[in-house]
DNA sequence: CTCCAGGAGATAT
DNA sequence: ATATCTCCTGGA
């Protein structure tokens, strides 16, 4: 039940703000902060802490089910392909974009587990990041494995789909349960269609998602992006979409019109410059 | 008390 | 295609 010793990350481009962003910023429901330099996480069974003091990234795993430096340097990003993709996106002619990669530096999309990301944004509607965390936190408590720490890891779909909707209804899912449990259901009848979906290309994977109850356009942005690595997909929400009419003019565009515009403004990364434009406007460096 | 928060679905136009 | 209403819950 122990914890394997620290061990450090040589080379990283967090700091303490973009590193608070990445883990807590609302695409990820598994991190929780620990001390003004600490956070510790869930990522599939294993459960890791990070420690980011005066620009040392340290991290240990949990002994009972290890994680290996490859595993998190993967779901961090760390490697050239980020400091690749900050390149190729268009802040040299965006003002508002540059100014928020200068602002959050180092912020990343984490590589989470496909399955579990699209669970935590089914919860997500209508919801603040806390509600969503506790929501997510007691279905894994109660049907997941026990990991320790209070910590439960994601049961599953396969599980899920063992729980009545009444049940999760009681874990305060209000009306997302039914969703849950209709995807559960979907799912137990197509073996293999989540992991075939995430293999497709993004246009063809959103289509799909959007077949199952309860994922509308939004929150299958969110689930390929965060959880397939589809860095194209463009999940606007309310925050983006005050992002997209004050910031880039865009008032009285329709949804459709405004993922258009970001698609194409922003290109291939599109999704990586959505999470610096998300931070800034929800942290309000604009303001 | 009312209102709304990182939405989707059904219905009406 | 776009607009409005409802669906749960907790917090302002």
């Amino acid at each position: 039940m122990g914890m394997d010793g620290w061990r450090e990350i040589g080379k990283h481009s967090f700091t303490p703000l973009s590193l608070e962003e990445t883990l807590l910023g609302g695409q990820s429901f598994v991190w929780t902060k620990k001390g003004s330099h600490q956070w510790r996480g869930v990522i599939g069974r294993s459960i890791v802490d990070l420690s980011l003091r005066n620009g040392r990234l340290s991290w240990r795993a949990s002994l009972l089910h290890p994680f290996s430096e490859g595993e998190l340097t993967k779901y961090l990003w760390i490697d050239g392909s980020y400091d690749a993709a900050i390149e190729e996106m268009p802040w040299r002619s965006d003002p508002v974009l540059r100014e928020s990669l200068r602002a959050f530096s180092g912020l990343r999309i984490l590589g989470q587990p496909f399955d579990e990301t699209l669970f935590y944004f089914l919860l997500s509607s209508a919801k603040s990041i806390s509600q969503i965390k506790s929501c997510g936190e007691a279905v894994a408590l109660r049907y997941g494995e026990k990991l320790g720490f209070g910590i439960g890891s994601f049961p599953g779909w396969n599980r899920l789909c063992e729980v009545p909707e009444e049940e999760l209804r009681k874990l305060k899912l209000g009306y997302r349960a039914k969703y849950v449990a209709g995807v559960a259901d979907f799912l137990a009848s197509r073996s293999g269609w989540l992991e075939e979906t995430a293999s497709l290309p993004y246009e063809k994977a959103k289509a799909r998602l959007m077949e199952m109850p309860g994922v509308g356009q939004k929150i299958a942005d969110c689930a390929l992006l965060f959880g397939a690595g589809k860095l194209e997909a463009f999940p606007i929400d309310t925050w983006m979409d005050k992002s997209l009419e004050r910031r880039y003019g865009l008032e009285g565009w329709s949804l459709s019109q405004k993922l258009t515009f970001a698609r194409v403004h922003f290109g291939k990364f599109a999704g990586l410059a959505q999470q610096f434009l998300f931070s800034s406007e929800r942290r309000g460096i604009f303001a």
